[in-house]
DNA sequence: AGCACGCCGACT
DNA sequence: GTCGGCGTGCTC
C-alpha cells in the first residue's frame, strides 16, 4: 500500500509550483515529519505537511517520486509550529516551504543521519552531565526585592487573558519583571518554555548574563540557549535541538527565534517591543512581535496556555492603539528602581548659537562641569565616518559611488572614502578627480569628527585626579570585530571613557551606570522626515537615550538630557521634556487616523528591482494594471509606481508601490489573488530587466 | 532558490 | 577545437 505526503520544500513561490510538492511513501509518516526527498537532481530536506492514503488530484500519481529517508531521533514539528509557519507564508505573501525551510536551522539541510545522531548523543549527555533540573536545590542568587509597579506587572500578567503590553520607563525593572514572569512560567509546568526576543545581537549578552545568573543554579547551564544569526551554524543546530526536544527551557534570541521549535511554549518576552529590528527586511518581510502574538494564541488552548509580555518604554504605536481598544492589556511602570528620576530635558536652539558651532557654547560646558566631577557623558550623532561626503571646492565634485545613487562616506582614519550601501572603498584621491582641484574638504560631520573635534575641546579639561580627558568612540567601525562591543563596555563601566560619542547603537539598551549627560547633536533630520514613522522612531531614540542617564539614582536628579534642534518649538519636544509618551502616543495617533494610515489603514509594498528604473516602474505599473477586478480591489488603492529613496544601490535600480486598504481581509485576499499577476507581469517585454520582486506587508518605511 | 540546458566569445 | 558567460525554464 502506497502513501501520498505532501511536503514542503524551499522553492520560491514563483515558477507555478504548488505550495507543497507530493511524494510517494510506503509507510505512513507523521505530519511535521523532517525528510529528505528528491527535487530535480538533487536531495533536500522538507517538513512533511499531510500524509494520506488517497493519491494527489493535481498530480499524476506516477510523477510523484518517492520520498526519501526521515531523520531519524527527531520528533515530528508539532501542529502549532506548522501553523505559524503556514500562517505567516501566507500572510507576508512568501512560499510555505520558503518560510518553513527558513524557520530551521541551515545546518540541519547538509547533516546526514550518523551526523545527525552524534548531534543528538551530544545533546543527551550534556543533559545528564548538568542535570536536568531535578537535581541539587537552586543556588540562592541575589534576587533583587520586587517594587509595587512590579509587583502590580506581575499579577495583571498572571490573570491576563490577552497581550499583555508592559510600559515602562527605562530603568523602571522592566528585565526583572521578565525574569519573574520566566520564573513563574517555568514552574508553573515541567515542560514548559519560554522565549525571549531581543531586537539586536549587541543585546543578547546581557540579558543572557542576567537569565544565567537567575536560573543556571536550579535549571541547569543547557536550560538556557541563544537563537541568533551572530551564531555559527554548528552552534545554532545545538541550540535549536536542545529547543525541539524540550531540554531548553529559556530560549534567548533575535527575531529569527519567533520560529524556534518549542514544543513546550508557555510565555513569549518581546523585550523593546517597539524596535524596527523586529520586522524583517528581506526575504519573508514578517514581524516577529506580530508573529509572538500570533503564536501565544496558537499555543493556548483549553489544556495550556501561552502569554505574551511586549514590553518598551516608548510602545509602537499599533501596540499602544491595541491596548487602548482593549485587545492587549496595558500595564504602567512609571518609576525607576530606586527612585531615580529621569534626565531633564535641556533644548538648545541651534538658530541662536555662534555660526559653525558643532556644540553649543553651553553644551560644552556642562559636559566640562560633569567631567569635572568624575561623571561620564554620552554624544549621539547618527551617522559614521569623519564627514557624509567630500566636496571639491573648485567644481561640483562630491564624493558619489559609482555603484549607488549616494555619497560615499568620508573616513578619516584610514583615509578612504566608503559607500555605506554597497560597501564599495577607494583611498580618498589626492586631488579632485575631476579638475585636479587639491583643495577637497569634507561636508557635514560624522563620529570620527566629532570623537576628533571633542578631544580638542576638552583638551584642557581635567578630570578630578588631574588626568586628561579621555574621549572614545563607538559605533558599527570601531564594534565590528568579534569582542570589541564587549571591551569597549567594559572600559566605559571601568571609568576609563569620560565621554562617548556614538550612533544610535549605544543608546540602546546598555546600562552605563555613571553617565550623568547624554546629548543628541543633530536629531532634526528625523523631525520633517516624509517617513511618517520618523517622528515616533525618534521620540523612542531620544528617550532611550535619556534613559542611559542618571542610572544610578545618587546622580540621577541632576542628569540632563540635551538636544541640539533648529525647531525647539516642535511639540515632539514639548512632550519629550515632560517624558510624555502618553500624549505623544495621542497626538501622533491622531494624525494617523486622519491620515487613514497605520494601525487604522493597512498597507503593503510591492518592491522591484531591475537593470533599469524604467523596467523596475514598468513592471510595478504593469502589475498595477492587471489587478483591476481582482478579488478585494475594489477596497484596495494602489499608488504609482515610484523610485526607492535611494534609488540605486550596486547598480540596481530599486521602485516600489505603495498599497493601502481600510480592511486587512480585503488586503491580504488582493494580494493573494496578485501572486499570479505578478509572475504574469514579471514576462511583460517593457519589464524586461527585472531582477526580483517582493511584496512587504505591513511595511515599516513607505 | 538551485540547477540544468542552451547558445555565443577568448583560451589551453 | 573547448571552458564558461548568464538567459530561460523546471523542480512532485
Amino acid at each position: 500500500m502506497s502513501f501520498w505526503p505532501t511536503v514542503a520544500v524551499a522553492t520560491p513561490a514563483h515558477g507555478g509550483l504548488a505550495q507543497t510538492l507530493s511524494y510517494r511513501s510506503e509507510s505512513p509518516l507523521a505530519p511535521g515529519t523532517l525528510v529528505r526527498v528528491p527535487l530535480g537532481s538533487r536531495e533536500v530536506l522538507g517538513v512533511v505537511w499531510t500524509c494520506t492514503d488517497v493519491p494527489p488530484q493535481d498530480l499524476e500519481p506516477a510523477q510523484a517520486r518517492p520520498i526519501g529517508a526521515a531523520l531519524e531521533g527527531l520528533e515530528p514539528l508539532n501542529g502549532r509550529w506548522r501553523q505559524l509557519v503556514q500562517f505567516a507564508a501566507r500572510y507576508y505573501q512568501r512560499s510555505l516551504g520558503e518560510v518553513a525551510m527558513g524557520a530551521l536551522p541551515p545546518a540541519l539541510r547538509e547533516l546526514d543521519n550518523t551526523q545527525l545522531q552524534r548531534r543528538l548523543r551530544r545533546l543527551a549527555t550534556a543533559r545528564a552531565g548538568t542535570g536536568n533540573g531535578s537535581s541539587g536545590a537552586p543556588t540562592p542568587v541575589n534576587i533583587p526585592m520586587v517594587s509595587t509597579d512590579q509587583e502590580r506587572a506581575l499579577a495583571a500578567l498572571a490573570q491576563a487573558d490577552r497581550p499583555v503590553l508592559l510600559f515602562g520607563a527605562t530603568g523602571s525593572g522592566k528585565t526583572e519583571v521578565y525574569l519573574r514572569a520566566t520564573e513563574q512560567a517555568l514552574a508553573a509546568d515541567a515542560k514548559a518554555q519560554v522565549l525571549v526576543m531581543v531586537p539586536e545581537i549587541n543585546l543578547t549578552p546581557q540579558l543572557e548574563a542576567r537569565f544565567r545568573e537567575r536560573f543556571e543554579a536550579g535549571f541547569g547551564a543547557g536550560a538556557l540557549v541563544c537563537l541568533h544569526s551572530g551564531m555559527t551554524p554548528p552552534q545554532r543546530l545545538q541550540a535549536w535541538l536542545a529547543a525541539h526536544a524540550g531540554h531548553a527551557r529559556i530560549v534567548l534570541g533575535t527575531r529569527m527565534a519567533i520560529f524556534a521549535s518549542l514544543p513546550g511554549l508557555r510565555l513569549i518576552v518581546v523585550d523593546e517591543e517597539h524596535d524596527p529590528s523586529y520586522k524583517s527586511q528581506e526575504g519573508a518581510r514578517y514581524s516577529a512581535r506580530d508573529l509572538a502574538v500570533y503564536r501565544a494564541r496558537l499555543e493556548t488552548d483549553a489544556s495550556a496556555r501561552c502569554q505574551v509580555l511586549l514590553g518598551s518604554a516608548t510602545p509602537s504605536l499599533e501596540s499602544w492603539h491595541a491596548a487602548a481598544q482593549g485587545r492587549y492589556q496595558r500595564v504602567d511602570m512609571p518609576g525607576r528602581i530606586g527612585g531615580g528620576e529621569l534626565p531633564r530635558l535641556r533644548l538648545v536652539d541651534m538658530n541662536h548659537q555662534p555660526k559653525g558651532a558643532l556644540l553649543a557654547p553651553a553644551l560644552l560646558a556642562a559636559m566640562q562641569t560633569r567631567i569635572g566631577r568624575g561623571e561620564q557623558c554620552l554624544v549621539l550623532l547618527n551617522r559614521r565616518g569623519y564627514a557624509p561626503v567630500l566636496s571639491c571646492g573648485a567644481c561640483d565634485w562630491k564624493s558619489s559611488c559609482p555603484h549607488c545613487s549616494a555619497y560615499r562616506v568620508f573616513h578619516k582614519i584610514d583615509r578612504t572614502l566608503r559607500c555605506h550601501h554597497c560597501g564599495f572603498t577607494q583611498r580618498v584621491p589626492r586631488a579632485c578627480p575631476d579638475c585636479g582641484n587639491l583643495d577637497i574638504v569634507p561636508v557635514g560631520r560624522g563620529t570620527e569628527q566629532l570623537e576628533e573635534q571633542l578631544g580638542a575641546l576638552l583638551a584642557d579639561v581635567r578630570r578630578p585626579d588631574g588626568s586628561p580627558v579621555r574621549v572614545a568612540r563607538m559605533d558599527a567601525d570601531t564594534t565590528r570585530a568579534k569582542g570589541s562591543l564587549e571591551a569597549q563596555l567594559d572600559a566605559l563601566h571601568a571609568g576609563e571613557v569620560d565621554v562617548l560619542v556614538g550612533t544610535q547603537m549605544v543608546a540602546k539598551g546598555h546600562d552605563f551606570r555613571r553617565i550623568t549627560l547624554v546629548a543628541s547633536v543633530n536629531a532634526d533630520a528625523a523631525l520633517f522626515a516624509s517617513d511618517h514613522r520618523a517622528p515616533e522612531r525618534l521620540f523612542a531614540l531620544l528617550m532611550q537615550a535619556a534613559g542611559r542617564a542618571g542610572r544610578d539614582a545618587r546622580h540621577s536628579s541632576a542628569s540632563e538630557m540635551w538636544v541640539q534642534t533648529w525647531h525647539p518649538q516642535h511639540p515632539l519636544f514639548d512632550a519629550l521634556a515632560r517624558h510624555d509618551y502618553p500624549g505623544f502616543a495621542t497626538a501622533q495617533l491622531a494624525d494617523r487616523q486622519a491620515a487613514a494610515m497605520p494601525p487604522f489603514g493597512f498597507q503593503a509594498l510591492l518592491r522591484a528591482d531591475a537593470r533599469s528604473q524604467q523596467a523596475a516602474q514598468a513592471f510595478l505599473n504593469g502589475a498595477a494594471a492587471a489587478a483591476a477586478g481582482l478579488p478585494g480591489s475594489d477596497q484596495v488603492t494602489l499608488y504609482p509606481a515610484v523610485p526607492l529613496n535611494i534609488q540605486r544601490v550596486a547598480n540596481v535600480e530599486r521602485a516600489q508601490l505603495l498599497l493601502e486598504s481600510d480592511s486587512r481581509p480585503a488586503l491580504q485576499s488582493f494580494l493573494a489573488a496578485w501572486q499570479p499577476v505578478l509572475l504574469q507581469a514579471r514576462s511583460l517585454p517593457e519589464a524586461r530587466g527585472l531582477i526580483r520582486f517582493a511584496v512587504d506587508v505591513d511595511p515599516l518605511t513607505v
